[in-house]
DNA sequence: ATAAAAATTTAGACTAGTCTAAAAAATAAT
DNA sequence: ATTATTTTTTAGACTAGTCTAAATTTTTAT
């Protein structure tokens, strides 16, 4: 007779933070460096290589010395899960705690470490099953799918469409600033009035209320999905 | 010419968790063994003592070999504000994700140790800063200062007064569950009806509402207010 | 094709936190 | 008041994660 305890092996942060890591270089680039996956955790690369060994070692990575790696089945399913309640974490706090856009990051690192089930579970249920994080970042189901209508920049779209603002390309305070500045947010729908031939500015009309330009430049940085 | 990065030197979980196992230990007994402490971590004697040296370094307890232990006011102060947090997250489980009283602590554990001041007192305000968690313990405030209306046992009130629970002696998962059974919860209104003579049981009612007989031993482990 | 440069890994050391086993101090018992 | 017992501390070792400096491998350039 056999008593079973939860054991399930509780990963530590730094492990998550790897997994992470890779996961997120993995999708810009096909092989992932130990020098890449040093500057993103602000580490050494000495430091990232002992790492390395134990997360292969874990079966977490594919890793073979001076080829770089790639995640393991098991690897990505820990990486996506940190992701998926790092921007339901985000989700919460601009939703529910009248946190700024700019203000989640910090924040949301620390608690997408927190280890229960059913608290991500009831999280995702209150902000009633977003898809999307407060960047318009898509935020993948609890096994680790994501379910994407694929996003597309505003400044492809042509004259009297109309569309759903899902996130930003580029996420820096300032463009975000502009964008709370310009009442411009997520979820908002967006509909191009005119397009200036002369600089390729827009006309656009925010909610059928607030009409008002935007450059081109800006245009390039709003992702939406057609309505 | 200096720049003043916030250094504000983050202490580690661990520490965060000893003071406040020292701050609980105090409540009870005026003074703390390194065995009370060694039995509250779950740890070994020798561990605390290791530990015990680097606090009071940071002059966060008063220690002398063999003498036992208590807290300065700078660690009082850490202490409070982890469970301030504790309590506070306790309360949001309940009240906003559905958690029951006897699932949220595992988890507050956790959440107890994230490091914002902003998200912390959001969530006070998005609770309507309680003053109490859901098992009834006083929530200190940012100063951790408590506000506290005495609470007295239910079962010392006179026939015909009316009171607010406030919380229970008896936290363990038995006792709270039949208490959900009842339907008597904090914060409820509860009206003494009747007293039995013969055996001190009581005939209440709840919330002006339903009415039913709880036995002395109950009314003991209930604590209230006088309205 | 071979030398130079860059990237990566190893070796050895450090900190935080923990442990066991042994030594020292405090308390209790005769 | 002098043992015996209990509590606490020290000594030394271990793991996770990090670092610097040196060695090795890969890549690039000639």
């Amino acid at each position: 007779m056999y008593i079973c305890i939860k054991l399930i092996s509780m990963n530590s942060f730094t492990e998550e933070n790897y997994l992470k890591a890779i996961y997120k270089l993995l999708e810009k680039e096909s092989v992932v460096t130990t020098n890449a996956i040093a500057e993103k955790m602000n580490t050494k690369a000495a430091s990232v290589t002992d790492m390395l060994k134990k997360l292969a070692d874990k079966k977490f990575i594919n890793y073979q010395k001076y080829q770089g790696v790639s995640l393991t089945a098991k690897g990505e399913k820990i990486a996506l899960n940190i992701i998926r309640k790092h921007r339901l974490w985000e989700m919460f706090l601009v939703e529910k705690l009248n946190f700024k856009w700019d203000e989640v990051h910090d924040v949301a690192e620390q608690l997408e470490h927190i280890d229960s089930d059913k608290l991500i579970a009831q999280i995702d249920h209150f902000l009633n099953f977003p898809k999307f994080d407060p960047h318009g970042d898509p935020i993948p189901d609890a096994n680790g799918k994501f379910h994407i209508q694929k996003s597309q920049l505003l400044s492809e779209l042509k004259k009297n469409s109309a569309c759903i603002m899902t996130g930003v390309v580029d996420h820096s305070p300032a463009f975000l600033q502009y964008l709370d500045q310009a009442a411009i947010g997520l979820g908002d729908e967006i509909k191009i009035k005119d397009i200036v031939s002369f600089d390729k500015s827009l006309q656009i009309s925010v909610n059928k209320k607030n009409s008002l330009f935007i450059s081109n430049e800006v245009a390039k940085n709003i992702l939406v999905i057609i309505k």
